[in-house]
DNA sequence: GCCCCGCATTGATCTCGCTCAAACACTCGT
DNA sequence: ACGAGTGTTTGAGCGAGATCAATGCGGGGC
């Protein structure tokens, strides 16, 4: 059900066991603008994770010793209120970092929705690489900096949008890649459940199962199976996610 | 009716007119990491701006050329939504920066509340001072991480939170301090009005206004004036924002 | 093949917060 | 002092989305 990414071409130098030679998620991460000699100083602190689906990345509360380097697979992050209320701060993918905005302690948990590798480095040898890096710090303060405006979109989407314009606007920013071929496409797949949908987006499993059959009774799109959805009208479905619906 | 803040003892070379050595916001932000040297190649390249309120800082879809530091006053910044729903993403305070999280054009508008200070600089030249001082860099990643870590915050009220959740915890967030003595106190200032509350908070003006009534008739809080309010049961409203109401 | 079991969909009803509307209060200029 | 204007509070009714409750469906184990 998986499938194994394609290796970049060029990238075959397997002459030890470094694995960011081979890494899918390399061109996408903080990884891609740092040197060679940097990279593999990086390899040698990095911890290979292998995790299968419902496995814990991070645990609120838990001393803040990690951070990780998402390269393959899907995570969920969230908090937790006292009595249970969940809501998903964010979905993470292939070449997504996680653990840099936080304290002593975790403030958030991390999990995978399902098979997940990832690299994990200690806190404490991440802070000397990043002092001895300067390309890394810019590049951790650039990414940070575009969470933070991708954090200020879900405000306005939480704070301001309706049940029609959040899934709508949800469907536009998932990665849209067709499986097969690379590059952007109709086809989006939604590797979490309804349930995880909806607390990310402020609402209800109902609602957000309500929406999608408006959107497909609509033609705006069409449910090829529970977790592959294809995006038949972009046009519209943008449209509908600026609230021009 | 806007009082001049204390310059800190100790702060009084005036020498030339470096005005980061006088500058009361100082202690709060970036430039409390900075050395001397540092700090004046910084002074030489900013431009001090003395802002009304209802003043735009930033307009989005300009062009992004300048970074700010609020040194004194109260700061909007909103984004739009096409039929004019705003959403205030956060409220700025002396030390607080603004500008980084966008690329070439500004995402969002800022606009003073009441008056207010702040250092404004070229992005470029920004970016050529980072470059040479480490220590720069470094605070700005941590205030950035700070910053995604509030984001978070405020998506898990906007997801999850009820309107009284969502007032109480907003109230606790407030900077509290009486006007007279430093350290927190059960006084907080609200330079917004209820309609800028509400956009932040994903509510109407009635909303917020009948909370502030609830907790007012609860006892929790009393209305001292408008923009003015006095914290009685912290324990309890404590309480209310972390949903055990 | 068949039975579970967990997830998703659909329907009926309820409720919190929104909308519309009116009264009230503070500020400022004359 | 007064009136105009702006912002706030309070009230009445409504509606988008939540809640409660079946029903449907698809995949895995036996």
């Amino acid at each position: 059900m998986l499938e194994l990414k394609a290796l970049p071409a060029g990238c075959t130098d397997r002459r030890r066991s470094n694995a960011c030679d081979t890494c899918g998620a390399r061109p996408f991460s903080v990884c891609a603008s740092i040197d060679d000699a940097d990279l593999s100083r990086l390899d040698t602190l990095a911890e290979h994770l292998v995790l299968n689906g419902g496995d814990t990345l991070i645990r609120a509360d838990d001393p803040a010793r990690h951070v990780f380097n998402i390269t393959s697979g899907s995570v969920r992050v969230y908090r937790l209120l006292s009595d249970g209320r969940r809501q998903i701060t964010g979905f993470l993918f292939a070449g997504d970092f996680l653990g840099l905005a936080t304290g002593d302690l975790y403030v958030f948990s991390a999990e995978a929705i399902e098979p997940v590798t990832a690299c994990r480095f200690r806190k404490t040898d991440y802070r000397t690489l990043i002092r001895e890096t300067p390309a890394l710090e810019t590049a951790l303060l650039d990414r940070a900096n575009h969470e933070l405006a991708a954090a200020q979109n879900q405000i306005l989407l939480l704070g301001r949008k309706t049940a029609l314009e959040r899934v709508s606007t949800f469907l536009l920013e998932m990665p849209n890649h067709d499986p097969a071929r690379p590059g952007p496409s109709g086809r989006v797949h939604l590797p979490m459940t309804r349930a995880e949908i909806a607390d990310y987006l402020g609402l209800t499993i109902e609602t957000v199962s309500r929406v999608f059959t408006r959107l497909k009774t609509q033609g705006v799109i069409r449910l090829v199976s529970l977790t592959e959805i294809r995006i038949e009208r972009p046009d519209m479905l943008r449209a509908l996610a600026d609230g021009e619906g």
